[in-house]
DNA sequence: GATTAGCACTCGACACACCCAAGTGCCAAG
DNA sequence: CTTGGCACTTGGGTGTGTCGAGTGCTAATC
């Protein structure tokens, strides 16, 4: 009883299953499959395969099943990822090219993926955090009110408006912006309240008041930026999917709705090598995603920020391994411009 | 036979139903409700309703339940919008007054109408046009890129990163920006782009190429503002309501997440006096939402941007539309501050 | 020792028959 | 117009039988 042989009616079983969305009996593998054997010796495989815990049966003689930790060897050592077709590649970069702003590229971005894959997408905004300040300003809309800009070699803008306690004038505000701006342009946004701080206890009393009030600002643009948005699409495609989701998709889609979950879920996993990431089934920390797979990865520089997409357990790995790859690295590439 | 117990017939039927999600029957209603007549009277009564198309039968000889018109009148002409309860208010008011900024307050809101409701929440950002423009600002990043931003009086800022064509220096962006700013300064969103028309022909050549590009920016701003977003929330609401919806929730997700679909839904309603709109199902104008209604109602201080919910034919109303008007409400006062 | 053929056995799925309860429609009497 | 009564319809639940796919095991074979 050879062991590549196992591995081999394993793979079969992953991907007639995938295919057919029902349990896989001995006599079908060997039809559908040249593995040069009867069903009888699949069978004696087959009883193996369950011993081990990598396939069951839904109910005493039927077919079989993979298991999570099934899904699991088949994507660790079995399937090669696919290369994406050249007419699909050819769509992610003249879709992605063709977009305007930071918020166009990401929200075409999870479209295209959900689209791909069929599945639900997710996209992590770009980290603001890695970035550095490119510039910042302070524009006086009103006796006490001004508007605080962060602008950060990334591209991303924050922005927000503040009620200063006192009235504040032209000169006074533009000599506040000129001491700061010098002070912390081209830091690391992770730096900046560090570099802030400094600034503040160096500002002449007179300044203090209402330097505070635009420090504070600054720290909290720099501090909530936008790598806690994520944007979702394809949640029609859950329901496309009934009956992979023998439960309901409600605590799914809970899930999803939830940036908190999601944005935890993305950053706690664990990449490998490929610098892809799955998680399968029970795997997944949050209990309402017991029958749902994550596949995701990082891009942009640093691959800081996430991107992926969840679909049912019953998925075709390699495809959507693939197209998740491949979106990200078109994704990482166009950010770069 | 007489039309006020027929009407109350109705009623009785719309609120067993909401209440039980199964047919109901003559025997069951006269048990329920104190109609002082015997359930041959209601028989014939029903006769009556299911022959105008109010009530209908799923088959032969089963209870009746509402049909779309049947719902019509009931909120028509039946319902009495329930006030919320006093705990209820309280909540809301808290919850919305705690919030930090306008894409905080959005994003409360949306989750708050959808726990309270139990159905699929959907915000509109305040429209932006008919704000104006309260500052402009342009910001040398480099040598060829400007970053343009515009500031509405209702607080909400556009902002943009153009290249122009060729360099452009500190001292003409200066002028270029008073130029502008004092044109236009006030000026009503949507009388923008032809304020701007008058700048550009007015600028001495030398600045017009570079005016242009930063012209054409602020114009896109303008126009595709902050108005044609919409947060939703509560799609697991869905889910757990499934039943409701005898085909699959599959289209209903495809037109929420179509945010171009929910923005026509939502303008396209007709609101009536009480400034509150109701459509039943068929009366939908998009064919996957046959099977749901949809509550909106206007907000803001032209009532010009919409919100709403989204759920299954069989819904409390009167609960329902008072939450949305109550939500509606606060978050027009919230928005005055 | 691995593979194979053969065979008894196990269940789920499906079809069919059946009955029951809820509910209707209609009619004739009040 | 209302009511009681009654025949009729029908979906749903239950029980039975059959069928087929699939298993596990054993004994024979390579």
């Amino acid at each position: 009883m050879s062991e590549p042989r196992r591995l081999e009616v394993l793979r079969a079983i992953v991907e007639d299953y995938v295919h057919s969305r029902e349990p896989v009996g001995s006599k079908a593998l060997v039809d559908r499959h040249q593995l040069g054997v009867s069903s009888a010796t699949i069978r004696n495989d087959m009883a193996v395969l369950e011993e081990e815990g990598l396939i069951a049966a839904p109910h005493t003689s039927s077919g079989r099943i993979p298991t999570d930790k099934g899904y699991r060897l088949f994507v660790d050592r079995i399937s090669e990822v696919k290369p994406l077709s050249a007419p699909e590649k050819k769509a992610i970069q003249t879709l992605l090219e063709g977009a305007e702003d930071l918020d166009d590229v990401m929200d075409r971005t999870v479209r295209l993926l959900a689209q791909l894959t069929n599945q639900v997408a997710v996209v992590q905004f770009p980290r603001v955090g890695g970035a550095s300040v490119r510039h910042i300003e302070c524009v006086l809309l009103a006796p006490q009110q001004v508007l605080v800009v962060l602008i950060a070699t990334n591209g991303t803008v924050q922005q927000r408006i503040v009620r200063t306690p006192s009235e504040i004038h032209e000169a006074e505000l533009a000599e506040l912006k000129q001491r700061i701006l010098s002070a912390v342009s081209g830091v690391k946004l992770t730096a900046l309240p560090g570099e802030l701080g400094i600034v503040t206890s160096q500002l002449p009393p007179p300044l203090r008041t209402h330097g505070g009030t635009i420090v504070k600002a600054l720290e909290q643009l720099a501090g909530l930026g936008r790598d806690d948005r994520i944007l979702l699409a394809g949640t029609a495609n859950l329901a496309r999917s009934t009956g992979d989701f023998p439960l309901s998709i409600g605590p799914i889609l809970e899930a999803l709705e939830e940036q908190v979950v999601m944005l935890r879920l993305l950053s706690e996993m664990e990449y490998d090598a490929r610098g892809i990431s799955v998680r399968i089934g029970s795997e997944n920390p949050y209990g309402g995603l017991s029958e749902a797979s994550v596949v995701a990865t990082g891009y942009g520089p640093d691959a800081g920020a996430k991107l992926g997409i969840l679909g049912p357990t019953r998925m075709d790995y390699p495809t959507t391994m693939a197209a998740v790859r491949a979106v990200a690295r078109y994704l990482s590439r166009v950010l770069e411009e």
